[in-house]
Parts: structure tokens; sequence; C-alpha cells
DNA sequence: CATAGATGCTTGCGAATGCAAGTATCTATG
DNA sequence: CATAGATACTTGCATTCGCAAGCATCTATG
């Protein structure tokens, strides 16, 4: 039996580990954001009418629905982000991004293909970030919401 | 500017969040462990006399000092990691793994290498996995601990 | 139309974690 | 040897998060 794929995701986890280290400090000092907060705004950012329901949100960020519900709070009451009632079905409430959220996430998504970029930008041919983000691009095959 | 290693990161991302769900469930039933008690385990198992001071384990777990204090304490309560102190060095608490840590780190790691065989299971062929390892081993060129 | 089950959201509670401060010890400098 | 700074560990406090329970609403069934 091979221990490569051991290997895969022990050398994964660390790369986690690094990302989201390089790219909180940033994204906290220059935004005021949590890198989950920056997820959550650009999951808005995709969807259909810029809106999703905190449980589809949960879904997404691999998250509960409460953590969803606690995280939306902040963000409303700074104007990012604003709740939406549906008119046909009354248990729902949407998150939905804001003009304002709707330009922050504009600069988020800048500073982080920047930070994406410098992660790379060393020893790296264009080829081999490409196939890295195929690789792992299969490995995530079934889930919601693609973000890239 | 092309924006593949941006997709990169977040396929990492999105990545990481899959096999923490997949991992997470048996390692707790099966071992009794959260999956950061069983990576502090490996690292021990790796580390020379089978121990480490709490400042190296942190930073080898990309956690703070403290975590690492608390993370113990239970482990050693139960009997799976004891503490160690330094002749030449009072400051030194060393983390000491016991027989019975050493055992369980056997079983451990067995789960999760047959769990990283089972993520690759279909659709992937050897040289695939093999090209994803070395890459993301790459990117954590520099860091500590290899674990694998 | 009435009821049972399913779904969406919120809240109480406990667990995990980082930061800052405090203590003990070591090391370098004079 | 005395002192200042560095290092290792611990603890108090605040934050974040998931789970379970509760409430409101919707849907399916009779």
């Amino acid at each position: 039996m091979s221990k490569t794929p051991f290997t895969t995701v022990i050398n994964l986890l660390r790369a986690q580990a690094l990302i989201q280290e390089r790219f909180s400090g940033e994204l906290g000092s220059v935004h005021g954001l949590a890198l989950n907060e920056a997820l959550l705004l650009m999951h808005l950012e995709k969807a259909p009418l810029r809106r999703l329901t905190r449980v589809d949100l949960a879904k997404r960020l691999h998250a509960s629905p409460s953590t969803v519900t606690r995280m939306a709070a902040p963000m409303e009451k700074i104007g990012l982000v604003a709740r939406q009632a549906d008119p046909r079905d009354a248990r729902l409430a949407y998150v939905v991004l804001t003009e304002a959220g709707l330009t922050l996430v504009g600069d988020v998504r800048k500073t982080l293909e920047r930070r994406s970029s410098e992660l790379f930008r060393d020893r790296w041919s264009d080829a081999e970030v490409a196939s890295l983000a195929k690789l792992l691009g299969r490995l995530t095959a079934g889930e919601l919401g693609d973000l890239a």
C-alpha cells in the first residue's frame, strides 16, 4: 500500500494553514474582515440577485446556520449586507449584498488575487499553478459555490 | 493578469474543508481524538526522543502555545502523553509520547492512511495523486515538521 | 380544513482558541 | 556577581463556533 495519498492530505493541511496565516493579516488590517467574512461576501457576489439564504450560505462556507446568523449580524450593522424577506416564504431571511458590500468585495477580491499571485511568484511556472488548480478542483468537484 | 493563482487558493481552501469534514467524524468516533490532537501525536512520534516542547509543538501545529498547553492537559490525563522536565533548562516542559500514545498513534495513522486512499480511490491515477502531493509539498517547502 | 412532519432561523450553552499579562528561568553584559 | 532582556509556560478574558432546543412557517396527507 502506497502512502502517497496520506502525504497528499498532510501537505494539503499544511498548505491551508500557510495560506490562512498569510492572508488573514492583510485582510483584517486593510479591509477589516476575517477570511470567512470575505468568503461570505464573495459567495453573495456570485449568487443570483446577489443574495442567499442563511442555510445556503452555511453549506457554501462549510459552517452551521447559527454561525452564519452570527457572522451576518455585524456585517449588517456596518451596511455590507442587508436582510431581505421572501414574499412567498416567510421563513426565509436572505442575506443580500448592499452597494457598499459590492464595492468592498471587489477590493477584497483584488487583494486576494494579488496575495495569491505572490504565493506562486517564485519557483512556479504558470503551467504548474494551473496543474495544481486543476487537481484541487477535481478533489472538490461535487461541491457548491465556485467563487473563482 | 491571470486569475489562476486565485482559483488555486480558493480550491485549496475548499479541499481542506472537505478533508476536515470527512476525517473528523471517524477520527472522533473510532479513536476519540480531534484532528488537531491526532496531528499533535504524530508530530511527537516523528520527533527525536518522541518529545517536543510546547513552543515547538505550537509552531508545527500552527497554534499558540496556550492552545498546546490546553490540548495536552486532557491527553496527559488519559495517559497518551506525559510531562517531562529538562534537567538543563527548568523552563522547558516537554510533551513526551507514552507507550499507550505510541500505540494509539499507530492506529490513528492507519485510519488516516486508509481514509486518504479512499479520497482518491475513484477517478485518480497514482501519477495524479503523486503530482498533487509534490505540488503541495513545494508550497510548504520551508515549513517545520513533515509527518509524512 | 386540520394535522404531522419538514424546513429556516435564532438563541443558550459549552468547547476550542488567541492575545495579553504574569511568573519562572535562562543568557548576555558589565 | 548583579541586572536587563529573552524565552517557556500558564492563566484570565474575549471571541468564534457547533450542537441542541425552540419558534415560526411551509408542505403533504387525509
